[in-house]
DNA sequence: CTTGATCCTCCAGTAACTGGAGATTGTAAA
DNA sequence: TTTACAATCTCCAGTTACTGGAGGATCAAG
């Protein structure tokens, strides 16, 4: 298949595709003799597997070591496991960091009662240091 | 005062500062002879500002528009009001979705039993439909 | 008079794409 | 057969919000 099918496929751009065989997720494809890249059944589960990946919040960088493992059946996988658990770590601390952003922001949004910016909640909140 | 000690006291990185001054966040400095920048007080308070709504998740061009709102005291506050309602919703929105990955992630690591790649549940988990 | 700390300007790099220009190639209808 | 249109190709610039560094001036202290 060629490219913009594979692209369908997994709900990926078509720009991306050859953006992740730059970077080295994908290898090369081979070429039609037009000079168009084609692909394979097993193509389709490498770009689904990376996109499920990024999709997780893995980076990059990240995913690649997860494909090295993917690619090793009779690797250890606690590469895999150390990443997801750091990851999940860092998620979670995304979360805590956003829903301390959400409560000062409902704090801020609480203080405003629509009149002029002098007295406007939001705009003293982020004025006075006690935001 | 110089810039370092601006920096200092808004925690912020010196050459941060500068990139504020050539957005237009913050407006040029007035220059020593030298030619070295020299603030004022009101200006550790701008800054401050610019940090807090940063801090908050307001993106560069979202804070410019509460600086606009800020610097017009009789205006009419509602578009700060719109704003950071707006970007409370997204804070929620980003919430919700690092919950959702955070499931998944669990998961994930759940099905991970240390063996090889083949059998490791997070290899496994991105591999298929069902992750 | 020489450190060492600050400051200056300019520029490149980060992450992970995204979009567009300009040129081919493939296909299908008129 | 022509003509149109879709899909592909390569290359490159732009996005966000900084951050860090090179190379050079300036300043205060000892």
């Amino acid at each position: 298949m060629q490219i913009g099918k594979i692209a369908r496929a997994t709900g990926t751009k078509v720009n991306t595709v050859r953006y992740y065989e730059e970077i080295g997720l994908l290898k090369p494809a081979p070429r039609s003799q037009s000079g168009r890249r084609i692909y394979a059944d097993a193509d389709v589960e490498r770009l689904a597997f990376i996109r499920r990946a990024r999709g997780l919040g893995f980076s990059v960088s990240e995913v690649r070591s997860l494909l090295e493992v993917s690619d090793a059946p009779n690797r250890d996988c606690k590469d895999a496991a150390t990443l997801a658990r750091n990851h999940l770590r860092r998620v979670e601390e995304q979360i805590e960091q956003l829903q301390a952003m959400r409560q000062e922001l409902i704090g801020l949004a609480r203080a405003c009662d629509g009149g002029t910016a002098t007295d406007c909640g939001i705009i003293g909140g982020l004025a006075r240091k006690s935001a």
